[in-house]
DNA sequence: GTCTATATTCCGATAGAC
DNA sequence: GTCTATCGGAATATAGAC
């Protein structure tokens, strides 16, 4: 991995552990053994490298979009679910979640990054939904992109949220989530 | 209002604004006139004041629950409903959600009073679907405290990712909540 | 590319006058 | 209770040597 990659893995990191607001150059000027002014180098400015972790995530989401092009809606709903499950077990939160609630205090090139990558996400989930209802693998009786917000937000808040009820009830979301899109019979 | 409240209410604001690591006493200061040695008269740390603030957001679900304890499922749950309505039409997040995502850098008081003020509000909704489904105005085939997971996750998360897709998801998934509970015919 | 050194600004917090 | 003044530390960022 080149310096940079260990820099933006870092920087990923710390902001879906810490926040962005709450995470410094010094952290990962620590973390890593590297100088804050060698990060610099790399990144001139903090918002450059909040820039280049997002970009980092749209990009893990296209390899893995790539990655189950040709399996069943149900293995893609699963790989997508699958992602939030890593989340919980790290103690991290979505970094949609985690950059939203600092929003108003980030630059436009930030802001302008996650909205993309936001869209990424649930044009990404919309499909799967769309998909999986032709096939009759899915039932739902509200538009796929509804549906898919439903879905979505759902994971990106029991991550926040039993952080603070009960880390069992992360489970218990992601299983209703499965449990509500099988046909009745 | 005195001094002291109108502290508590412009951290609140900032709080779910900007996040509580972004906000600095001098923000206070500076938006309500008095110097920032002055709030530490009223609060010692910033922690203080961060577990002052959730208290009055209990103390604010206290007195709702009371106004609405008379009333229909329906309409409590509207009351819920109409508290995130509120905190999208200002552009703000749930605190719930705020200080979710930077809980790895809270001290544990504020983290305790949290965790409290996070479960009061489950355990009122869980109380509003419970009712509900016995009065057979509301329909679900899941345990009362899972709906009720479901539909603050929903919420908490919408306020958010909105930010980024388009405001009007916000309407969108509380209309969606609301149809998903009525009995079918 | 990475380093040392430093500039500048801001932060939370405290002492003590009024 | 509110103020002025200040401390100690940490933040982002830059200049320039190697």
């Amino acid at each position: 991995m080149t310096t940079r990659e260990t820099i933006i893995d870092k920087a990923d990191e710390l902001i879906r552990n810490k926040g962005y607001n709450a995470f410094s150059f010094k952290d990962i000027s620590n973390d890593i053994g590297i100088k804050t002014a060698s990060i610099h180098y790399h990144f001139p400015t903090k918002s450059d490298l909040g820039v280049a972790t997002i970009k980092e995530h749209i990009e893990r989401v296209e390899i893995l979009k790539k990655e189950v092009a040709n399996q069943s809606p149900q293995i893609k709903l699963e790989a997508f679910l699958a992602v939030q499950k890593k989340i919980k077990l790290e103690n991290k939160v979505c970094i949609v979640g985690s950059l939203a609630t600092d929003l108003n205090t980030l630059d436009d090139s930030i802001k302008t990054e996650l909205q993309l990558f936001a869209n990424i996400v649930l044009t990404w989930v919309t499909e799967i939904l769309t998909e999986g209802k032709e096939l009759k693998i899915f039932d739902f009786q509200i538009p796929a992109r509804t549906k898919a917000l439903m879905i979505i937000t759902n994971m990106i808040a029991i991550v926040q949220l039993s952080r603070l009820t009960d880390h069992h009830d992360f489970e218990t979301v992601k299983e209703t989530i499965l449990q509500e899109l099988k046909p009745k019979k």
